[in-house]
DNA sequence: TCTGGGGTCCTCACCCTG
DNA sequence: TCTGCAGGGTGAGGACCC
């Protein structure tokens, strides 16, 4: 491990929902959970205003809106988070070659590599300089992490949440770790949590002492050998730029179980035309094919075969999977279905399988099907959904509250303006169209691009205290307070004073009084 | 009205081959 | 020809991550 915490990781806050509150302005400071919203959704994001009822990611939607009745609930728009995920990766790519993405909101730099920190106290004013630069970039707050590590960098961003800066000390590192959960170290997830705890381990300190040997027993030995050197604050992990998949896949979840073989056999051509739609898309091909079955009592299988050489041909993988699923019992329903490809590589040969009949591929639109239908792209049959961008020949830019029973709720307002008003019309209401997002931060495009001169610097902003993070007092307020009188004339009243039968029954909007939604 | 989607990595069992 | 063994490939499933 270096000397040094040059290591920075950073984590947008609550990303989605934070997108969907700045790109909203009545939604600021009130509670928002982004996520699937069929009667099998699972919640994405929750703003931090929706956590305080206890929602968080991974919790289906269901027992999301038990807990926070009256937050916004919104589909994912992916194509604006991947817009402004690029911006950030844009800033961290100014601080160094050595920027690896986990996620749209997650990344580790290699500040050393870049030769922007080289101690402690450049870290520290790189990650401060970071922090400002996506503020002004996007409007957005991320945390910062900085350690001498990937691991501790990772720990140091969390501690940070939200919207702070955490340095862990070169030297503080075991004594930092030892009192913490074993949930705390990556890799450590329930399974692994439960079976710690049933052998007397629940403390990384614990771990440590437990013995290299004795986690090697317990745990099998690449898991073993891993948590026992992070127990010990030990971790080698590189920053690496460039990641090769290993594999492709798409797969859906049905509203309702699929019981009709027939229909199950349709589905997984479908699923097998889209991973292709994908493969191709990446100029890649692969040898073996995967299908996944989820069953109504949600026991999922897994059927694979490698073929001779890899391929991209949509009739080898069709029959492929065709085959699998021909292995699998699917009586009492399917709920999920899934086709895969792995063993990747960038070419085909394709005279190993001159036996298939040809079939046509739709061609893989930019983004995945189910991604699609999410998005906000003109929809085909006047359908609006939940969040949606949307543009009124009369009333200017606005997004959809909600739709259903023949009207479609609209609040007219802009990431620059105050909280809009709400009106309704019916969804056939040739002045309404879908329109594209608008950016969040006004000129913030002009920002990117001029390395060598921060955000804040070109803005004279200050820098922060080095102590931010973990106390919270320091946390910028000024804009959620500026908007409290806002919320007076925000979604609440809005709401409230429109008809109550004319509103969708699909909205389940912001109202309810700020108290609900902000303690 | 439980539990998404897209991945990675690991382990284990089994089969085949030398 | 038979047996035992090691190692690689394959298939299935589990755990974890964001």
């Amino acid at each position: 491990m270096r000397n040094a915490p040059t290591i920075l990781h950073l984590d947008m806050d609550a990303f989605y929902a934070s997108v969907e509150q700045a790109s909203k302005p009545s939604l600021r400071g009130k509670a928002v959970v982004v996520g699937g919203l069929g009667p099998r959704g699972v919640v994405a994001t929750a703003s931090y205003e929706a956590r305080v009822f206890g929602v968080h990611s991974a919790m289906p939607m269901a027992q999301a809106r038990r807990l926070a009745p009256n937050a916004a609930y919104l589909v994912p728009r992916f194509t604006l988070y991947r817009a402004i995920s690029e911006q950030v990766m844009a800033l961290l790519r100014e601080l160094s070659p050595l920027v690896e993405p986990l996620s749209l909101d997650e990344a580790f730099v290699d500040l050393e590599a870049g030769g922007t920190a080289w101690d402690e106290e450049s870290a520290r004013v790189a990650g401060i300089t970071l922090r400002a630069d996506i503020r002004a970039v996007t409007g957005l707050t991320g945390s910062v992490g900085l350690a001498a590590s990937k691991m501790l960098a990772k720990i140091a961003s969390e501690q940070a949440k939200p919207d702070g800066l955490v340095l862990i000390e070169p030297g503080s590192e075991r004594a930092l770790l030892g009192p913490m959960p074993v949930r705390t170290l990556p890799g450590v997830g329930p399974a692994t949590g439960d079976h710690l705890r049933r052998a007397g381990i629940t403390t990384v300190e614990e771990l440590a002492e437990a013995g290299e040997d004795e986690l090697v027993r317990l745990l099998g030995k690449a898991h073993g050998h891993a948590l026992y050197a992070m127990a010990l604050a030990q971790d080698e992990r590189p920053v690496v730029a460039e990641r090769e998949a290993k594999s492709v896949s798409v797969e859906d979840t049905y509203d309702v179980d699929i019981h009709d073989r027939l229909r199950i056999g349709m589905e997984v051509q479908r699923l097998a035309d889209r991973c292709v739609g994908r493969l191709r898309g990446a100029g890649l091909s692969g040898r073996t094919i995967v299908l996944k079955v989820r069953r109504y009592d949600f026991s999922t299988l897994t059927r694979s075969e490698t073929l001779r050489g890899p391929t991209d041909d949509p009739a080898v993988v069709r029959e492929a999977a065709a085959r699998l699923l021909d292995s699998v019992d699917t009586t009492g329903g399917v709920r999920l279905l899934g086709v895969g490809v792995s063993g990747l590589a960038d070419y085909t040969q394709e005279d190993l399988f001159a036996q298939a009949v040809p079939v046509p591929v739709a061609e893989e639109p930019e983004k995945g099907a189910a991604e699609a239908v999410q998005d906000w792209a003109e929809p085909v049959e006047r359908h609006w959904r939940a969040g949606q961008d949307v543009r009124h020949a009369e009333h200017g830019h606005g997004w959809v509250q909600g739709s259903g029973l023949g009207r479609v709720t609209v609040r007219f307002e802009t990431p620059q303006s105050p909280p809009g008003r709400v009106r309704t019309f019916f969804v056939e209401d040739p002045a309404l169209e879908s329109a594209d997002p608008l950016p969040l931060v006004a000129d913030s495009a002009h920002l990117l691009g001029r390395p060598g001169q921060s955000g804040s610097d070109r803005r004279g902003a200050p820098p922060r205290t080095p102590q931010e993070g973990g106390g919270g007092e320091d946390r910028e307020q000024p804009a959620a307070e500026a908007r409290a009188s806002d919320r007076a004339q925000g979604p609440v009243e809005a709401q409230a004073s429109s008809d109550p039968a004319s509103l969708p029954k699909s909205w389940s909007g912001t109202g309810g009084g700020g108290a609900t939604s902000r303690p």
